[in-house]
DNA sequence: GCCAACGTTGGC
DNA sequence: GCCAACGTTGGC
């Protein structure tokens, strides 16, 4: 099973708005970079574990846990007009962009990218990398087990009062 | 709103 | 295939 994080922007989809979702479940579309879909079509496999985190926001940083709850299979928002993820160089035969589900598994105290910065195992992170703007990206287990001991403590909100 | 960093496009 | 120009991301 691998890792994963994966960024949006709360004001389009928050993790409120997953644990609200039928089933807890949303697609995942409207990824444009080569990179991102790489991984998601090649890494992520049903089951697979991802940070959910909130970017472009006023407070930005992870605010839950999803996992990829399907396959890859073709983004339909690239075959609207209307949508703003159309591609016009896409076709049915041969879609270019893909999507996967992911279900809330839980959601968290939001902890920071602040935070994240000052977390020496987590230097080496790929969200914490100079110029890094990748929508979905793995993450390494260490990272992982790091983080999510960090999420534990955060979960009781009186803990530090 | 600014701007650094990165990705994509397209002329040559 | 190079690279300048442009567009986007995303923290601040």
């Amino acid at each position: 099973m691998a890792y994963w994080l994966m960024k949006s922007e709360p004001d389009e989809v928050s993790i409120d708005d997953v644990l609200a979702a039928p089933r807890q479940t949303v697609g995942w579309f409207g990824v444009r970079n080569y990179q991102a879909r790489n991984f998601m079509r090649d890494g992520m496999r049903a089951g697979d574990l991802a940070l959910f985190y909130h970017s472009s926001c006023a407070e930005p940083g992870i605010a839950g846990i999803v996992e990829i709850a399907s396959g890859a299979y073709p983004d339909a928002t690239q075959f609207d007009p209307a949508s703003q993820y159309y591609d016009p160089k896409a076709t049915l035969e041969q879609p270019r962009w893909i999507g996967v589900d992911v279900r809330a598994v839980r959601k968290t105290a939001l902890l920071s990218l602040k935070r994240l910065r000052t977390i020496a195992a987590l230097a080496d992170m790929r969200l914490l990398a100079k110029g890094s703007r990748l929508s979905v990206m793995p993450v390494e287990p260490h990272e992982w087990r790091t983080i999510e001991a960090l999420l534990e403590p955060l979960l009781e909100p009186l803990l530090e009062q």
